[in-house]
DNA sequence: CGATTCTTTGAAAACAGTCAATCTGTGTGG
DNA sequence: CCACACAGATTGACTGTTTTCAAAGAATCG
């Protein structure tokens, strides 16, 4: 089961991994197993933890007033399931996270993972690979959604993220994309001509 | 010049910087004077530097294939200055950087920053704490963005960022937040009533 | 003042959202 | 094995929002 994360953790880091780090991180991080719609963190809640996605996919979404689901974000293999926000500044979430598919998860708290970049370098290194990697992406799809059109915005998505496609309903890609499911569908069909 | 930088550093890290650390920033860090509208960064370059705004204000932003300019960040005081995707990734940048006003900077090169990074325990700190809040604010911005309708979206960012809604003309605002400057205008309108 | 930049306005067109109905595929329980 | 339920995808008609284009009105600066 840890095996993924020391994986993991070699293709992030230069810094090498002893066999006391290894034996560090399987006493901290703990295998938790979700059923498909099952809870990670709801909104309201303070998201301490942090969860590896050994196998599986999971989602991040808020729920605005009228009741509509957007997704904020969607993970599967190898990507860190929890919301950022709500852990370092202690503050009530205002996302939901969840299992999309029946998920194998590698969890530890907040607290347990600043311990853990002190005591082991090459974890230190990855989740500084990780944020970095995950501000790119993240302005990535910013400047996307300020600047183009619902199509091109799929067509972008679709040829940067093909396992996502493959992987969730369009509803929810819908949702990622910030557009309705309807206009997805349309968007679809005129692409084909 | 460089007291606004240890002040910064001081406000981000819990550990403190000593008078050999501080030499060593006032000798790495170059001052650089910017006039308005004069780049610090052209599409197509790679960014290596980054810069520490001391006094001023810069925009960043992309121009599509009409030549529309989309504003993706917009910096002031106290803010960094650069394209971490080119940097990080030795990719050309997709981006401009510009100064909006006359701006003070303080520049390095990301070698340095990592170098700096190292040997200051602090800056290290401050480094964290740094992205850990851009990417906090960049996943509000989309969720704010893939889930509101513009007249909200405006009233989010004119709350919580105030500053930005006194310094910059409306028609980069409007750019920021995705839409166009007719739109800001009359959103603005309605606002009043 | 004259030039430039910024903002506002109007009218038409393009785009995306809403609501409701139908269609499709999948899997479960009887 | 079939029938039914369920989740997902599509379609049509309609509404509402945003963009586009063009023009004119403020505001600012040298």
């Amino acid at each position: 089961m840890h095996e993924a994360l020391f994986t993991y953790i070699h293709q992030h880091a230069t810094l090498p991994l002893t066999a006391e780090h290894k034996a560090l991180i399987e006493a901290t991080f703990q295998p938790k197993r979700l059923r498909k719609k099952q809870y990670f963190l709801q909104e309201g809640d303070i998201g301490k933890q942090a969860g590896f996605i050994v196998k599986g996919a999971m989602r991040q979404y808020s729920v605005d007033d009228k009741g509509v689901e957007h997704i904020v974000n969607l993970f599967i293999e190898n990507w860190w399931a929890s919301d950022r926000e709500s852990a370092t500044m202690h503050t009530p979430s205002r996302y939901n996270i969840d299992a999309w598919e029946d998920t194998d998860l590698l969890v530890v708290t907040r607290a347990e993972m600043l311990e853990l970049m002190e005591k082991i370098p090459a974890f230190g290194q990855t989740t500084r690979v990780m944020d970095e990697r995950n501000f790119i992406a993240s302005q990535r799809r910013l400047n996307s959604t300020i600047s183009n059109a619902a199509e091109k915005r799929y067509e972008e998505f679709a040829e940067n993220h093909p396992q996502f496609i493959e992987r969730f309903p369009q509803h929810l890609i819908a949702s990622f994309l910030g557009i309705t499911k309807e206009t997805l569908s349309r968007i679809r069909k005129q692409a084909m001509r």
